[in-house]
Order: structure tokens, then sequence, then C-alpha cells
DNA sequence: GAGGGTTTCCAAAACGTTTTGGAACCAGTA
DNA sequence: TACTGGTTCCAAAACGTTTTGGAAACCCTC
């Protein structure tokens, strides 16, 4: 029942271990006949390498970490298992396994979770997503001078690769053609963490409505969980407001579903009473009613080209870091007019 | 900047590898004076140990693996999350790590995959979703005697462990309250593919009806995708009956979701002129218009159960194999009055 | 001073693979 | 004959850890 090694194979035909070895290797320096002769034992025998054995003789794992920020018991995150299919399914076809971690953000353990990839050599590189202000993260990477590769760009002059999605300027033309149709306050719904997206995004929204003279009430910035219930809870917020504002912006449809159920509790309608803007376009973005106008992020590319570019830093094929600034597209439909 | 490894320790204070080793396992044959000093200088130096060296030597890996079966480049399955959440938090709470591999279902790649896994002795154990009729993954682990536990069960009387919902008694429950309240002619929105857990539903469905003497029309069994565009055409298949069906069951909320799509663009209001019922009870199901009547499935707790059940039989406290029947809990909303 | 027990340490083997640095042999050539 | 070059093979080391089976040193006791 134990598996077959090379030294058993090597054992049946009287070889050297190194001799089968190289065969199965494809190596030159074995002829052809017994190159042959110990690929059909192999076959025969039922060999498959013991991969942590070559690992350790190879000093790579030819394993991708990735370790998901996880908020709370009840995490539902309709990107996940896109960007997971992404990255999997690419790093598969690269002949990389993937290893997945699961860690509330920004504790004790997530560092150690890090730590324990990256120290105990687990894996050759990570993927990173959602970076954060002053990422602990970043930091200890760029440290340990570990191959990673990021989904968002980071706050200072750090030098790794990133893929990102042009938030600042999505959320700018977003907030241009909501003026352009007449709405002047305009509120935004941040996450509750400082994730670097939501920076860009607050970024070209100032941007946009000082580009039109129009004030920036603070109240109008409300600071909630991504989660259907923080847009809930933001919504009612901003509607308590003396005068609440026409349109809202918020970080993604989760929220942007739950803001428009808050709006519906009130009788008002979103798309009509109050313009409402999701961001992501999950796929039941335009399922629900009314349909969500929001910001399309590629997420299965990204999750390709985040697999991709870390492999290639892996294998050493990268002179530079390799940055990739994706634009989102606007996808208009019923719950913002624009 | 190479890694500190036991050797460094032992040469640096004039001790044995063995002695920097057991010390810090904790031994009791090394003096605590000695502990110590292998402590604090291991500290000092930055040790922190070779992962996979430690696994080819314990001939174990401390790992799991979860093969998912992925549908298409735009894969997108909100329990999938949570149930990676469920797996992977317990698994780190008992020191295991978590191998993710994506393959498209029923294919040679996913085949090459499990074998990539066991062979390799690349995991310790496997985590299975949605089994199959005759499932060639639950056959090719029996035969490797290799330790694993599904989520669904089988159709054999092969003897592994697994977790599921009970899905044949929860439609027949549903059924009944369906024709409960009036309805006689209840369709079955079914998956495209031989999964076990349709197999059991349908089997509830018509055991429901027979119960209640109602003949089950052919043409009210339908097979389509697990997805939002399946139940779409799937109900609109029924709608295009004869005499269309009353009731609709799903095999998922996101059927349920096209489902109701489809009435609407009908003119017809799930709920009212067309009870839905769906599967799972997603996040937004509860959010969605109508509100989704579904069947709920405690997909984070059924991670947990998964994961915890594989651990104890890869540590072999597991004499008997483990099965775990939940009742699902029926949800009554909106799209169906029960 | 012999025997027994305890404490503390370690050399060597083992896990299964890949790589290094030849060695042995043969054929062809000067 | 002696040398060169090519082909085919292999012993040994290496990757970094844990475990095995003692050994050395010391202290007690009779």
């Amino acid at each position: 029942m134990s598996a077959v090694r090379l030294r058993d194979i090597a054992e049946r035909l009287g070889l050297s271990v190194t001799t089968v070895s190289r065969a199965l290797a494809g190596y030159s320096d074995v002829a052809e006949q017994t190159r042959q002769l110990v690929l059909q034992t192999a076959q025969e025998m039922g060999y498959y390498p013991n991969l942590t054995a070559r690992h350790l003789q190879r000093q790579r794992t030819d394993t991708i970490g990735f370790v998901v920020d996880i908020f709370g018991p009840r995490f539902s995150d309709p990107l996940f298992s896109e960007l997971l299919a992404g990255i999997g399914n690419l790093a598969a076809r690269e002949g990389f396994d993937l290893l997945v971690a699961t860690t509330p953000p920004d504790t004790d353990d997530e560092v150690e979770a890090y730590r324990r990839l990256v120290r105990g050599r687990r894996v050759d590189g990570l993927i990173l997503v959602r970076t954060r202000v002053a990422d602990r993260r970043v930091q200890f990477l760029l440290e340990q001078q570990f191959p990673f590769v990021t989904f968002g760009r980071s706050t200072g002059a750090e030098r790794f690769s990133w893929v990102d999605v042009d938030g600042e300027r999505g959320v700018y033309e977003v907030v241009n053609r909501l003026i352009a149709v007449g709405h002047q306050r305009i509120a935004l719904l941040q996450p509750d963490l400082p994730i670097m997206f939501a920076r860009f995004r607050e970024r070209g929204y100032r941007a946009a409505m000082a580009h039109h003279d129009l004030p920036v009430n603070e109240s109008w910035i409300v600071h909630e969980a991504l989660t259907e219930d923080g847009g809930y809870r933001g919504m009612q917020r901003l509607l308590e407001l003396p005068s609440p504002p026409t349109a809202v912006l918020t970080n993604n449809d989760q929220m942007a579903i739950g803001a428009i159920r808050a709006l519906q509790e009130r009788g008002l309608r979103a798309g009509h009473d109050v313009a409402v803007v999701g961001f992501d376009d999950i796929p039941l973005a335009r399922h629900i009613h009314p349909a969500l106008t929001t910001l399309r992020q590629p997420i299965y590319q990204i999750g390709q080209h985040l697999c991709r570019t870390l492999i290639a830093l892996i294998r050493g094929e990268l002179d530079e870091p390799f940055h990739l600034l994706l634009q989102p597209e606007i996808v208009v439909r019923e719950s913002a007019r624009l």
C-alpha cells in the first residue's frame, strides 16, 4: 500500500536512482532504450513523484498563496469566487498550486498567517487583495523581499507589482454625469476600514465636485461596512440629514442594494427620487429591481493578471515592477439614469 | 538573506542539531537552561522552521485539499465563499493549511487534479462538494484509500464520511405546503448535471405529489444550468406549456431569481401568479423583490463540519464513517406564500 | 567500588527527490 | 599506441527537518 519511490523502480531494474530520475525527467544522458524501460516500469508500478520531496530538493514549492480577509462568519463575497477562479485557473495551467488561508483583516492572526507562509517557505509568492492604507502586509513582504502582487495600489512609493482599477477616474466620470443630469447634493458611502480603493474613489469624487464648484458637505461622506446592512444603515443616516442628497455613490454593489432597500422602506424609489450607483457589477446587479447602475470591474481577468504577474515575478522574468491600471466600465441601468 | 536553519543555531551554540530541534519542540530530555538559550537564540536569529522539510520528514503535509468545480469563466457562487470561510477558519484553528484547486467538473483535468493531490502526497485529505451520480472522484478516493469527506451523499453503499442537507425531506415539506395552499401543478427546475442533491430533492417532490394523489407531468421537470440564466430559460419553457404550473421549485436561489425575472417579463408576479421557491438562502435572497421563499442551508457550519470530520479522519480518531444529515429550514418570504 | 538510575546530549539515519562530478566504455583518429 | 570525444551510467551529496538508539557524565546507594 505504501507509495512507489524512485528507489523501488531502480531496484527492480538494477539501475541507480539517478538514472531513473533522469530518465523520467527526459535528460539526454540516458539511453533511449533505458528510458523507455524506465517509463514503462514506472507506469506499471504506478509511480508518482512525492511532491514534498521534490519541493524540498528544488527549494521551491510551485505554490502561490492567497490570504483572504474575512469579515465575520457569514462571509459572502460574490467577487471572491470569481477572483479565485481567475487565479486558480491560470495557476493550474502554469503548474502552480494555490494555497488559500482565511483570516480576519488587520489582526495578529493575519500577521501570523503571512509569517507562516513566508518564513516557513510554504509558498513561492503571494497575492494580496484590498490593499489598505499603511498596509502592514505590504511592509512585511517588502522587508522580507518576498515575491508578491497586489490587487490595489498602496499609499507610499514602495516598489512592487500591482493590478488595479482606476476608481478615481471612474468615480470622477460618474459624478460628472450625475451633475450633468442635475444632481448637486451627491453622497459617498465609504467603507469603515482604510481600504486604498476607497481613498482613490473619494479623490475622484472630490475632484469632480470641485471641478463644478459644488461644495462637499462632509456629512455626505458616510462610513459603513461593505455589506448590504452597511449600505442600508448608511442610506438611513443620509436620509436623516436636513436636506438629504439626491444621489449616492457606494463602494460595492452589496452596499448599493442595502441603500436601495433603505430608500424603499421610506417609500422612495432608487433611480427616481434618489440615484444610487454601485461598484463591481456582480452578476446580480442586473437582476435586482431597480437594476443597478454600477462601475464594472473585470474581476476574472484581474485574477488572471495577478496570477500571471506573480508567476513571472517568481520565475525572475520581471526586471521592473509591473503595473496595470484598468478602466472600470460604467454600466447604466435603472438605479441611476446617467 | 538565506534562511536560518537548525544547523545555524546549533553551530552558533556549539550544540547538535538534534538538541536544538528537541529544545524547540519542548522535549524533556534537554536541560531547561539549554532550552532557554536555544529559544532565545532562535528568536534572535529569526529562525522559522522550513515547513516543506518538516512535512517530508513527518510524512504528512498538515494540509487539506479542496477542488472547486467551476463552470465557465464567470464563476460566481455566493455559497462558495461562505463554505470556504467555514472550512478555512476551522482548518487554520487546527493547524492545517488549505490547498484549493479549480477545475471544470467531470473532465480529464479534474481527474488529473485529484491524482496529483493524492498520488503526489500533496495533501493529507480532501473535501469534495456536490457529489455526483456514479462519482468518479469518490470511486478514485475509495480505491486509493485516501481520507476524504463529502458534502453530499453518494448513490451506492460506499462507506465514507459525508455531511448533507436533507433535501428530500425539505422539498417534501415544501410541496406539501404548496398543495395545502391550493397548488396542484407544481414544477421542478433541475440542474443539467447529475448532481446527487437534485436526485434526493426530486424524490421528495415525487413522494409529496404521490402522497396527495397528484399526477406529475414529466414536462414539469426541466433541466437547466444552476444559474440565473438557467432559471430564466427553465421558467420560459414552463410558461410555454399548454397549462403552465402554478408553483416552481428550483435547485438554488440563483435559478429562482432567474425564474422570477422570466415571470416579470411576461407581466406575471412571483408569489401572486406563480409561486417560486429557491434553495440555499443566499444573503441576497431576502433583499430582492419579491423576497425569496427558500430552503436554508447552514453553509458556514457545513464547512466547519466537513473540515472537522476530515481532520478527525486524518488523525485516525474516526473508527466509523461519520454521517451528518441536517434539516434545511424553510424560510417563507414573498415569492411563495406557504 | 560496583551497580543502578537520572539527566543531558548527540551521531546517524531517515523522509524522497534532484544535481554534481565523475567513471567506464567504446569508437574514431592521429 | 595514445589520445580525444561521445555515450551511458552512477555514488554521493544535498535540501532541512525529526527520530532512533545510544553514550557520557553525574549522583546515589549498598
